[in-house]
RNA sequence: GCUCCGGUAGUGUAGCCCGGCCAAUCAUGCCGGCCUUUCGAGCCGGCGACUCGGGUUCGAAUCCCGACCGGAGCACCA
């Protein structure tokens, strides 16, 4: 029983249908550090927009931990800059996660909490570690780089607490922030007596308030009163995980385990929501599932099945050093998803007309997937009049093709090409059979008939294609992924005199 | 500039902690072939890397030092 090779054992187990095969890349993320008896973790994005392949990253990794260890897994939304919601968010987020199959055990919302960090602050203030400090940034910019205190350093903790409740009231954006006292004698000038509160009089959408905890404040309580044990985080927090250790030892909590990954850098796609914000509103992009953006609800609309996402970031890792994320394999990986199940159909992006004489009527019945027969077909009819009838091929085969060439129409006939010029070509029926074209060394090439057409439009990231498509065309469901032959993978979009799709990648 | 990280094929990744099983994994890419029909899908095969220099050691991709290159942070954003 045990002389089977590796191979063999997989495809016998295929074969039986072992559940949960672990895939290799799963099993290519190191171990958590630290205790992992129970493991909980968090997604924390602020909601200034739907998510995107950057945030992807995130959710999908802590997810996959929180999987592997049978934790918990909490989605906070940080919401504490209100200048920097986009209230839509709220609901946005919830949405592409669970596209992407990120279950989430339990949602909190920053700013329903903004009591929490005022009491812990306030608890700060009586332990001596925080003063309300009232210089302008400039200023203690200045003294920090200097290495020295300023005068509100000094203050006791009855006047702190006083002007800290003035915060709340009376005293105006800028005016004053709550520090931290970590020490100005700190090697590293951003340790200095970082700011933990402020005061914003930006409305929130959510609640009524003017006093925020800064990041590293909120989060640090966060993660300590919602039992956070990991923190998997990209390594631009390095810094603030250093200034949230200040936090965590005044209050003398334990630290969470923490992992920071390197910087993804993602070639092509505009990734900042503010950006695309101002892009939607501009009108120079439909909404957020433009095809030319990076957001999930583009890459859905594309075609991209969510755990070809899964895959690509899961493939990526958790390495600190920087990497460029390739569309390619993201291609690759969502290919091997789709062409199973991706019915094949033509589609003639720059159409040329092709008159053939010599054949007046024809009808192919083609398989739907090449691979399938079970999964049925679908017609081409070619009705033409008088001894000659049109079809539209690809321009670029028409230049490819010389007079007195031999071409097959895939899934049709042959025929010869009798000459060409203007876009436009006319040829002569030769044959009918395969073996004759492959003796002839003849070019296989997609088709369309003239008049059952249907008008198609592909929507690419780098643009748009208009051309010609099959009549089975017209009966596919919106939403539904097929290969375009020798296009490429396509998402049916919408349907009306036109068919709209949105190109995947080939 | 200061503080802190990191460097395995074109790209991503495994191996590095616990040195030999690594003439280095897998995927993608590229090249070639195959396919009763995709020069653009599929299948098969091939190509391609341990940044450099020292050191430790019988032995280093793995440990140590230096150089070089790359990155992050230095906000009343997250």
């Amino acid at each position: 029983m045990n002389a089977l090779t590796r191979e063999e054992i997989e495809r016998e187990a295929e074969r039986l249908g072992a559940p949960e095969r672990r895939r290799k890349r799963e099993a290519g993320l190191p171990e958590l550090p630290g205790d992992t008896s129970r493991v909980v973790m968090r997604f924390a994005p602020n909601p200034s927009g739907p998510l995107h392949l950057g945030h992807a990253r995130a959710a999908v990794l802590n997810h996959e931990y929180v999987r592997r260890y049978s934790g918990r897994l909490i989605l906070r939304i940080e919401d504490t800059d209100p200048a920097r919601v986009y209230p839509p968010a709220y609901e946005m987020i919830p949405q592409d996660l669970s596209w992407l199959g990120v279950e989430v055990h339990q949602v909190v919302v920053q700013s329903s909490r903004l009591d929490v960090y005022r009491e812990h602050a306030e608890q700060l203030i009586r332990m001596g570690r925080a003063y309300v400090c009232f210089c302008d940034t400039e200023h203690f910019r200045r003294l920090r780089g200097r290495g020295e205190p300023c005068e509100h350093r000094e203050q006791s903790v009855e006047e702190n607490l006083r002007e800290f409740g003035r915060m709340f009231s009376e005293l105006k954006e800028g005016e004053a922030v709550l520090r931290l006292k970590t020490g100005m004698e700190l090697r590293d000038p951003a340790m200095r007596d970082f700011p933990i509160m402020r005061i914003s009089e930006v409305p929130h959408p959510r609640v009524d308030a003017r006093v925020y905890p800064l990041m590293n404040f909120s989060v640090a309580v966060d993660d300590h009163l919602l039992g956070v044990t990991h923190v998997l985080r990209g390594k631009d927090h390095i810094v603030n995980t250093r200034k949230q250790e200040f936090i965590y030892r005044f209050f003398g909590w334990e630290m969470p385990e923490f992992i920071h990954y390197g910087r993804m850098k993602i070639e092509g796609v505009r990734l900042s929501t503010s950006e695309i914000r101002r892009g939607i509103e501009a009108g120079e992009y439909s909404g957020w599932d433009d095809v030319r953006l990076g957001t999930l609800r583009a890459l859905a609309r594309r075609g991209f099945m969510p755990e070809a996402v899964r895959r690509a970031v899961l493939e990526a890792g958790v390495k600190q050093s920087d990497i460029s994320f390739s569309w390619k394999v993201l291609y690759a990986h969502n290919r091997q998803l789709v062409e199973p199940v991706a019915d094949r159909y033509f589609f003639v992006a720059s159409p040329a007309r092709l008159v053939v004489e010599g054949i007046e009527s024809f009808r192919a019945r083609v398989r739907l997937h090449p691979d399938h027969p079970e999964r049925g077909y679908r017609e081409l009819v070619l009705s033409g009049r008088g001894g000659r009838a049109e079809v539209f091929i690809d321009r670029r085969d028409l230049e490819r093709l010389e007079e007195g060439q031999v071409v097959r129409l895939m899934e049709g006939f042959n025929v010869l090409l009798r000459r060409a010029g203007g876009g436009e070509g006319v040829a002569e029926f030769h044959s009918r059979e395969l073996e004759e074209a492959k003796r002839h060394g003849a070019r296989l090439i997609h088709w369309v008939p003239a008049g059952e057409h249907v008008e198609v439009e592909v929507l690419r990231p780098e643009g748009r294609d208009t051309g010609v498509g099959e009549a089975a065309l017209r009966s596919v469901e919106p939403g539904r992924v097929v290969q375009f032959e020798r296009y490429g993978f396509v998402r049916i979009d919408s349907k009306d005199e036109a068919i709209v799709a949105c190109y995947a990648h080939p």
